[in-house]
DNA sequence: TTGTTTATCGCAAATCCATGCAACAACGGT
DNA sequence: ACCGTTGTTGCATGGATTTGCGATAAACAA
Protein backbone atom coordinates (compact mmCIF):
# COMPACT_ATOMS: atom_id res chain seq x y z
CA UNK A 1 0.00 0.00 0.00
CA UNK A 2 2.12 2.61 -1.18
CA UNK A 3 1.98 5.66 -3.48
CA UNK A 4 -1.79 4.59 -4.66
CA UNK A 5 -3.33 7.79 -3.30
CA UNK A 6 -0.92 10.02 -5.70
CA UNK A 7 -1.96 7.95 -8.41
CA UNK A 8 -5.72 7.92 -7.76
CA UNK A 9 -5.51 11.39 -7.14
CA UNK A 10 -3.84 12.10 -10.62
CA UNK A 11 -6.53 10.18 -11.97
CA UNK A 12 -9.48 11.60 -10.41
CA UNK A 13 -7.96 15.56 -11.07
CA UNK A 14 -7.89 14.52 -15.42
CA UNK A 15 -11.66 13.50 -15.03
CA UNK A 16 -10.92 9.82 -15.02
CA UNK A 17 -12.73 7.36 -12.70
CA UNK A 18 -11.29 5.10 -10.32
CA UNK A 19 -12.71 1.44 -10.69
CA UNK A 20 -11.81 -1.90 -9.24
CA UNK A 21 -10.14 -2.95 -12.20
CA UNK A 22 -8.16 0.27 -12.32
CA UNK A 23 -6.75 -0.37 -8.79
CA UNK A 24 -6.26 -4.07 -8.86
CA UNK A 25 -3.72 -3.56 -11.82
CA UNK A 26 -2.15 -0.75 -10.08
CA UNK A 27 -1.27 -2.40 -6.90
CA UNK A 28 -0.01 -5.35 -9.24
CA UNK A 29 1.98 -3.21 -10.96
CA UNK A 30 2.96 -1.67 -7.60
CA UNK A 31 3.98 -4.74 -5.58
CA UNK A 32 5.82 -6.34 -8.22
CA UNK A 33 9.65 -6.15 -7.74
CA UNK A 34 11.00 -5.20 -11.53
CA UNK A 35 8.54 -5.07 -14.39
CA UNK A 36 5.41 -7.44 -15.36
CA UNK A 37 4.12 -8.70 -18.57
CA UNK A 38 0.68 -7.75 -19.82
CA UNK A 39 -0.70 -11.10 -19.58
CA UNK A 40 0.74 -11.78 -16.32
CA UNK A 41 -0.90 -8.71 -14.81
CA UNK A 42 -4.28 -10.19 -16.46
CA UNK A 43 -3.92 -13.23 -14.60
CA UNK A 44 -3.34 -11.90 -11.02
CA UNK A 45 -6.22 -9.61 -11.73
CA UNK A 46 -8.31 -12.57 -12.64
CA UNK A 47 -7.81 -13.68 -8.96
CA UNK A 48 -9.44 -10.55 -7.94
CA UNK A 49 -11.63 -9.86 -10.60
CA UNK A 50 -12.80 -13.21 -12.09
CA UNK A 51 -14.33 -11.45 -15.24
CA UNK A 52 -11.69 -8.73 -16.07
CA UNK A 53 -11.22 -8.69 -19.66
CA UNK A 54 -7.43 -8.52 -21.16
CA UNK A 55 -8.18 -5.02 -22.81
CA UNK A 56 -8.78 -3.87 -19.82
CA UNK A 57 -5.82 -4.69 -18.25
CA UNK A 58 -4.13 -2.98 -21.85
CA UNK A 59 -5.92 0.30 -21.25
CA UNK A 60 -5.54 0.60 -18.29
CA UNK A 61 -1.91 -0.21 -18.65
CA UNK A 62 -1.82 2.43 -21.51
CA UNK A 63 -4.12 4.87 -19.31
CA UNK A 64 -1.55 4.66 -16.35
CA UNK A 65 1.88 4.60 -18.66
CA UNK A 66 0.13 8.22 -20.61
CA UNK A 67 -0.48 9.56 -16.62
CA UNK A 68 3.11 8.57 -16.02
CA UNK A 69 2.23 6.41 -13.33
CA UNK A 70 4.11 3.33 -14.82
CA UNK A 71 6.86 3.05 -16.96
CA UNK A 72 6.62 0.75 -20.40
CA UNK A 73 9.45 -1.76 -21.22
CA UNK A 74 10.05 -3.61 -24.24
CA UNK A 75 11.35 -7.23 -23.93
CA UNK A 76 11.30 -8.69 -27.77
CA UNK A 77 8.03 -8.73 -28.58
CA UNK A 78 6.21 -8.04 -25.79
CA UNK A 79 5.60 -5.03 -23.90
CA UNK A 80 6.11 -5.33 -19.58
CA UNK A 81 5.36 -2.15 -17.01
CA UNK A 82 6.57 -1.05 -14.00
CA UNK A 83 5.67 1.17 -11.06
CA UNK A 84 7.51 4.44 -12.13
CA UNK A 85 9.16 5.48 -9.05
CA UNK A 86 10.62 8.94 -9.32
CA UNK A 87 13.24 8.13 -6.70
CA UNK A 88 14.70 5.23 -8.42
CA UNK A 89 14.14 6.38 -11.37
CA UNK A 90 16.04 4.60 -14.33
CA UNK A 91 16.11 3.37 -18.04
CA UNK A 92 16.49 -0.17 -19.71
CA UNK A 93 19.00 -1.86 -21.95
CA UNK A 94 17.47 -5.16 -23.14
CA UNK A 95 19.86 -7.24 -25.37
CA UNK A 96 18.14 -8.72 -28.16
CA UNK A 97 19.81 -12.37 -28.20
CA UNK A 98 19.23 -13.11 -24.75
CA UNK A 99 15.84 -10.30 -23.86
CA UNK A 100 17.88 -9.64 -20.52
CA UNK A 101 17.61 -6.10 -18.64
CA UNK A 102 19.89 -4.03 -17.47
CA UNK A 103 19.11 -0.49 -15.80
CA UNK A 104 20.38 2.50 -16.50
CA UNK A 105 20.76 6.21 -14.54
CA UNK A 106 18.95 8.87 -16.93
CA UNK A 107 21.88 10.80 -16.40
CA UNK A 108 23.10 8.97 -19.38
CA UNK A 109 20.23 10.17 -21.17
CA UNK A 110 19.80 13.74 -19.50
CA UNK A 111 21.94 15.20 -21.69
CA UNK A 112 20.37 13.86 -25.20
CA UNK A 113 17.41 14.50 -23.99
CA UNK A 114 17.87 18.41 -23.27
CA UNK A 115 19.75 18.98 -26.54
CA UNK A 116 16.36 17.58 -28.41
CA UNK A 117 14.55 19.63 -26.59
CA UNK A 118 16.64 22.97 -27.18
CA UNK A 119 16.84 22.58 -30.60
CA UNK A 120 14.18 20.63 -32.29
CA UNK A 121 11.58 21.52 -29.80
CA UNK A 122 11.11 17.90 -29.45
CA UNK A 123 9.83 16.66 -26.01
CA UNK A 124 11.25 12.48 -25.67
CA UNK A 125 9.20 10.30 -23.86
CA UNK A 126 12.29 9.18 -21.49
CA UNK A 127 11.16 6.83 -19.02
CA UNK A 128 9.47 4.94 -21.85
CA UNK A 129 12.29 4.55 -24.20
CA UNK A 130 14.09 1.06 -24.50
CA UNK A 131 17.62 1.08 -25.02
CA UNK A 132 18.32 -2.37 -27.52
CA UNK A 133 21.45 -4.14 -28.00
CA UNK A 134 23.41 -6.88 -27.29
CA UNK A 135 24.84 -7.10 -23.79
CA UNK A 136 28.50 -8.07 -23.15
CA UNK A 137 27.63 -11.66 -22.67
CA UNK A 138 26.13 -12.21 -26.25
CA UNK A 139 28.91 -10.09 -27.99
CA UNK A 140 31.59 -10.65 -25.64
CA UNK A 141 34.46 -7.73 -27.46
CA UNK A 142 37.20 -9.56 -29.75
CA UNK B 1 20.10 -0.08 -59.25
CA UNK B 2 21.99 1.31 -56.48
CA UNK B 3 24.44 -0.96 -54.20
CA UNK B 4 22.72 -4.13 -54.28
CA UNK B 5 25.61 -5.84 -55.15
CA UNK B 6 26.69 -5.34 -51.71
CA UNK B 7 23.72 -6.56 -49.74
CA UNK B 8 23.47 -9.74 -52.28
CA UNK B 9 26.75 -10.38 -51.23
CA UNK B 10 26.45 -10.07 -47.58
CA UNK B 11 23.57 -12.21 -47.95
CA UNK B 12 25.93 -15.14 -49.33
CA UNK B 13 28.61 -14.84 -47.68
CA UNK B 14 26.41 -15.80 -44.50
CA UNK B 15 25.06 -18.84 -46.38
CA UNK B 16 21.75 -17.00 -46.95
CA UNK B 17 20.63 -17.66 -50.49
CA UNK B 18 19.57 -14.54 -53.02
CA UNK B 19 15.48 -15.35 -54.39
CA UNK B 20 13.15 -13.56 -56.05
CA UNK B 21 11.11 -12.39 -53.29
CA UNK B 22 14.30 -11.24 -51.24
CA UNK B 23 15.49 -9.51 -54.06
CA UNK B 24 12.17 -7.69 -54.94
CA UNK B 25 12.33 -6.20 -51.43
CA UNK B 26 15.66 -5.28 -51.71
CA UNK B 27 14.46 -2.86 -54.62
CA UNK B 28 11.38 -1.91 -53.53
CA UNK B 29 12.56 -0.77 -50.17
CA UNK B 30 15.79 1.01 -51.95
CA UNK B 31 13.94 2.75 -54.53
CA UNK B 32 11.54 4.31 -52.10
CA UNK B 33 12.62 8.00 -51.03
CA UNK B 34 12.03 7.55 -47.16
CA UNK B 35 10.74 4.99 -44.98
CA UNK B 36 8.27 2.57 -46.04
CA UNK B 37 5.46 0.21 -44.06
CA UNK B 38 5.30 -3.72 -44.75
CA UNK B 39 1.95 -3.24 -46.04
CA UNK B 40 3.21 -1.43 -48.99
CA UNK B 41 6.18 -3.21 -49.26
CA UNK B 42 3.59 -6.62 -49.90
CA UNK B 43 1.73 -4.43 -52.06
CA UNK B 44 4.27 -3.63 -54.44
CA UNK B 45 6.02 -6.92 -54.56
CA UNK B 46 2.82 -8.77 -55.48
CA UNK B 47 3.29 -6.63 -58.68
CA UNK B 48 6.42 -8.52 -59.50
CA UNK B 49 5.37 -12.13 -57.72
CA UNK B 50 1.62 -12.24 -56.99
CA UNK B 51 2.25 -15.35 -54.81
CA UNK B 52 4.57 -13.66 -52.25
CA UNK B 53 3.56 -13.90 -48.88
CA UNK B 54 3.30 -11.42 -46.39
CA UNK B 55 4.80 -13.81 -43.73
CA UNK B 56 8.00 -13.46 -46.44
CA UNK B 57 8.04 -10.12 -46.58
CA UNK B 58 7.84 -9.77 -42.53
CA UNK B 59 10.74 -12.32 -42.14
CA UNK B 60 12.74 -10.58 -45.41
CA UNK B 61 12.94 -7.42 -43.82
CA UNK B 62 13.59 -8.38 -40.51
CA UNK B 63 16.48 -10.59 -42.39
CA UNK B 64 17.76 -7.43 -44.10
CA UNK B 65 17.62 -5.44 -40.91
CA UNK B 66 19.46 -7.89 -38.66
CA UNK B 67 22.21 -7.96 -41.93
CA UNK B 68 22.40 -3.79 -41.30
CA UNK B 69 21.18 -3.45 -44.77
CA UNK B 70 17.48 -1.41 -43.76
CA UNK B 71 16.89 0.67 -41.03
CA UNK B 72 13.50 0.01 -38.68
CA UNK B 73 11.51 3.20 -37.87
CA UNK B 74 8.96 2.38 -35.42
CA UNK B 75 5.46 4.60 -36.06
CA UNK B 76 2.63 4.51 -34.17
CA UNK B 77 2.10 0.34 -33.86
CA UNK B 78 3.53 0.16 -37.50
CA UNK B 79 7.13 -0.56 -38.49
CA UNK B 80 8.43 1.37 -41.61
CA UNK B 81 11.76 0.49 -43.23
CA UNK B 82 14.17 2.33 -45.36
CA UNK B 83 17.67 1.45 -46.96
CA UNK B 84 20.52 2.27 -44.18
CA UNK B 85 22.76 4.20 -46.07
CA UNK B 86 26.08 4.99 -44.32
CA UNK B 87 26.52 8.20 -46.21
CA UNK B 88 23.56 9.66 -45.00
CA UNK B 89 23.15 7.66 -41.64
CA UNK B 90 20.73 9.23 -39.12
CA UNK B 91 17.92 8.48 -36.60
CA UNK B 92 14.41 9.11 -35.86
CA UNK B 93 12.13 11.24 -33.95
CA UNK B 94 8.64 10.08 -33.98
CA UNK B 95 5.52 12.38 -32.33
CA UNK B 96 3.65 10.17 -30.52
CA UNK B 97 0.51 12.74 -31.36
CA UNK B 98 0.48 13.47 -35.15
CA UNK B 99 3.05 10.50 -35.66
CA UNK B 100 5.20 12.98 -37.76
CA UNK B 101 8.82 11.91 -38.26
CA UNK B 102 12.18 13.95 -37.68
CA UNK B 103 15.56 12.88 -38.79
CA UNK B 104 18.20 12.99 -36.28
CA UNK B 105 22.18 13.15 -36.90
CA UNK B 106 23.40 10.14 -35.34
CA UNK B 107 26.02 12.45 -33.69
CA UNK B 108 23.28 12.97 -30.45
CA UNK B 109 23.72 9.47 -29.88
CA UNK B 110 27.44 9.06 -30.18
CA UNK B 111 28.21 9.67 -26.89
CA UNK B 112 25.85 8.42 -25.28
CA UNK B 113 26.47 5.01 -27.18
CA UNK B 114 29.99 4.77 -26.63
CA UNK B 115 29.65 5.34 -23.06
CA UNK B 116 27.40 2.16 -22.88
CA UNK B 117 29.78 0.39 -24.61
CA UNK B 118 32.60 1.29 -22.74
CA UNK B 119 30.62 1.20 -18.86
CA UNK B 120 28.59 -1.91 -19.43
CA UNK B 121 29.66 -3.61 -22.48
CA UNK B 122 26.39 -3.07 -24.00
CA UNK B 123 25.97 -2.33 -27.77
CA UNK B 124 22.96 -0.49 -28.48
CA UNK B 125 21.43 -1.06 -31.94
CA UNK B 126 21.56 2.39 -32.76
CA UNK B 127 20.43 2.26 -36.10
CA UNK B 128 17.31 0.71 -35.68
CA UNK B 129 16.74 2.97 -32.32
CA UNK B 130 13.13 5.22 -32.60
CA UNK B 131 12.74 8.24 -29.96
CA UNK B 132 9.36 8.54 -29.42
CA UNK B 133 8.34 11.87 -28.41
CA UNK B 134 6.14 14.94 -28.68
CA UNK B 135 7.00 17.00 -31.29
CA UNK B 136 7.31 21.37 -30.66
CA UNK B 137 3.88 20.95 -32.60
CA UNK B 138 1.80 19.08 -31.16
CA UNK B 139 3.55 20.07 -27.69
CA UNK B 140 4.04 24.07 -27.91
CA UNK B 141 6.31 25.48 -25.14
CA UNK B 142 4.52 27.69 -22.22
C1' DT C 1 22.74 -31.39 -66.52
C1' DT C 2 21.46 -33.92 -62.76
C1' DG C 3 21.22 -34.88 -58.00
C1' DT C 4 21.61 -33.71 -53.04
C1' DT C 5 21.35 -30.72 -49.34
C1' DT C 6 19.00 -27.56 -46.68
C1' DA C 7 17.56 -22.68 -46.61
C1' DT C 8 13.34 -20.54 -47.84
C1' DC C 9 8.52 -20.16 -49.12
C1' DG C 10 3.48 -20.28 -48.91
C1' DC C 11 -0.05 -21.36 -46.01
C1' DA C 12 -2.43 -21.56 -41.83
C1' DA C 13 -2.64 -20.68 -37.20
C1' DA C 14 -1.16 -18.25 -33.28
C1' DT C 15 0.35 -14.15 -30.58
C1' DC C 16 0.10 -9.63 -28.85
C1' DC C 17 -2.21 -5.58 -28.72
C1' DA C 18 -5.93 -2.17 -30.15
C1' DT C 19 -10.75 -0.76 -31.08
C1' DG C 20 -16.07 -0.35 -31.84
C1' DC C 21 -20.11 -0.76 -29.37
C1' DA C 22 -23.90 -1.52 -26.20
C1' DA C 23 -24.48 -2.48 -21.32
C1' DC C 24 -22.79 -0.94 -17.02
C1' DA C 25 -21.26 1.70 -13.11
C1' DA C 26 -18.53 5.78 -10.85
C1' DC C 27 -19.36 10.17 -9.24
C1' DG C 28 -21.42 14.57 -8.55
C1' DG C 29 -25.71 16.69 -7.86
C1' DT C 30 -30.50 16.48 -5.69
C1' DA D 1 -30.73 7.35 -0.86
C1' DC D 2 -31.78 8.32 -5.80
C1' DC D 3 -30.81 10.10 -10.50
C1' DG D 4 -28.47 11.42 -14.59
C1' DT D 5 -24.33 12.01 -17.05
C1' DT D 6 -20.67 10.04 -19.18
C1' DG D 7 -16.40 7.54 -18.52
C1' DT D 8 -15.48 2.32 -18.42
C1' DT D 9 -16.08 -2.42 -19.07
C1' DG D 10 -16.74 -6.96 -21.38
C1' DC D 11 -17.25 -8.94 -25.52
C1' DA D 12 -16.31 -9.57 -30.13
C1' DT D 13 -13.60 -8.29 -33.73
C1' DG D 14 -9.73 -6.48 -36.21
C1' DG D 15 -4.77 -5.24 -37.16
C1' DA D 16 0.06 -6.06 -37.17
C1' DT D 17 3.55 -9.30 -36.72
C1' DT D 18 5.43 -13.97 -35.73
C1' DT D 19 5.87 -18.96 -36.01
C1' DG D 20 5.28 -24.12 -37.21
C1' DC D 21 5.36 -27.12 -40.93
C1' DG D 22 5.44 -29.62 -45.21
C1' DA D 23 6.52 -28.40 -50.01
C1' DT D 24 9.72 -25.97 -52.90
C1' DA D 25 13.77 -24.32 -54.93
C1' DA D 26 18.66 -22.07 -54.36
C1' DA D 27 23.39 -23.44 -54.25
C1' DC D 28 26.92 -26.41 -55.12
C1' DA D 29 29.20 -30.69 -56.32
C1' DA D 30 29.63 -34.47 -59.58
Amino acid sequence: MSGHETAVARLRSEGYRMTPQRLSVLDIVANRPGHIGADEVWNLAKEQHPYVDLATIYRTLQLLKRLGVVTEVVIGNKLHFELSDHQTRHNHMVCSDCYSVQTLSPAYLAEFSQRLQQEFGFTPDLDNITIGGVCSICHPPG
